[in-house]
DNA sequence: AAGAATTTCAACCGCCAGGAG
DNA sequence: ACTCCTGGCGGTTGAAATTCT
């Protein structure tokens, strides 16, 4: 419930604190529904409370809001969180967004309490085996998250965090380095496969680095509706993406991603798709085979600069949407 | 049954960015 | 350019709830 003090939003007149009654939030829903928020700081006066503007504000917007889910999260919540933490660390606001009927502090207050214990729990059984790392002599190295079914609790803390590309972290996953059992050469960049973000309109996030794989199946779970809740994180949009795996021969109706080492959920994208689609059906699932799979994926294609390697099943549109090499 | 230990989570704090004056 | 105000955010707290012994 945090502590006493003062505030400078509400120095001025004295102000109750701690839990809100039953009372007080009639009184704030009361107000708001009627007459909006307007400016939160003359809330607390124009609806009768005693309440700092920012403590009606985080009521609202915690609590009070008639849209939020509340609740306990569904398994599929927990996954996203899980796959968004990875990408966005903790901008729970961010990673909120993405959650329809949640608010950054639930999801915060979830991540802190439950995944977080059983991430740390799981990452001791299994953080020897989190990664590996192959040179590619036509660039560089590949990092290539290891996955099995330990996929979301591997590596989440302290030195192995994150066993995925996160473009915003790459510290981190240079800190993982000491886990590989053949140190690497110096890595500047840990992804390979650049995509075109110079159109990228999401702001507030540092320029997007090179990413190599749409490496998630629960961010495309079909229960959340669409892919619409990713408009705001762009890496995760299958179209900001120079190539998607897939395990689907179709690709009238592409199945994203391929996700190494796990069965990819059976999702359907849009039909109109635009990029290339790497056919992985068939393809042994064991992580070894999937990265030597990519590793002759990427050196071929890298090496023919626009064509693809012709052992490859890609459609025709296939192309010059690798931009570059990293 | 009851006290201790642990977990949960609502609410707070401080900081920051952006806008207004 | 500067100050002040406000809203938004992430980190943290601690009372309440729950679990353990």
């Amino acid at each position: 419930m945090g502590h006493g003090g003062g505030h400078s939003c509400c120095n001025k007149q004295k102000v109750k604190r701690g839990l809100w009654s039953p009372e007080e939030d009639e009184k704030l829903i009361n107000y708001i529904t009627s007459h909006g928020h307007g400016c939160w700081s003359s809330v607390p006066k124009l609806a009768g409370l005693q309440r700092c503007g920012k403590s009606c504000r985080l009521r609202w917007i915690n609590y009070l809001r008639p849209d939020l889910k509340r609740g306990s999260f569904s398994a599929q919540e927990a996954t996203l969180i899980v796959d968004l933490h990875r990408i966005l660390g903790n901008r729970w606001a961010q990673i909120a967004k993405h959650l329809p009927g949640r608010t950054d502090n639930e999801v915060k207050n979830f991540w802190n309490s439950s995944i977080k214990k059983k991430l740390l729990a799981h990452s001791h059984l299994s953080s020897h085996h989190l990664t590996t790392t192959f040179p590619n002599p036509k660039t560089t190295n590949i990092h290539v998250p290891l996955t099995g079914d330990h996929q979301y609790y591997d590596g989440l803390f302290d030195a192995s965090y994150p066993n995925v590309i996160s473009p915003y972290q790459p510290h981190m996953i240079h800190n993982q380095d000491h886990l590989l059992q053949t140190p690497p050469p110096a890595i500047s960049q840990p992804l390979l496969i650049n995509l075109d973000n110079t159109n990228d309109p999401t702001p507030n996030l540092p320029p997007l680095p090179p990413s190599f794989i749409v490496n998630s199946s629960s961010v495309f779970d079909p229960t959340m509706e669409s892919l619409n809740y990713y408009d705001h994180i762009n890496i995760l949009k299958p179209e900001n993406y120079d190539i998607i795996l897939s395990q689907n021969s179709d690709h009238n109706h592409p199945i994203i991603p391929f996700k190494l080492g796990v069965q990819a959920n059976s999702f359907e994208l849009p039909t109109n798709i635009t990029q290339p689609i790497i056919n992985c059906h068939g393809l042994n699932t064991s992580a070894s085979s999937q990265i030597e799979y990519l590793e002759t994926f990427v050196t071929d294609f890298s090496s023919s600069s626009s064509s693809p390697p012709s052992s490859l099943v890609l459609p025709p549109f296939m192309g010059s949407k690798v931009t570059s090499i990293m």
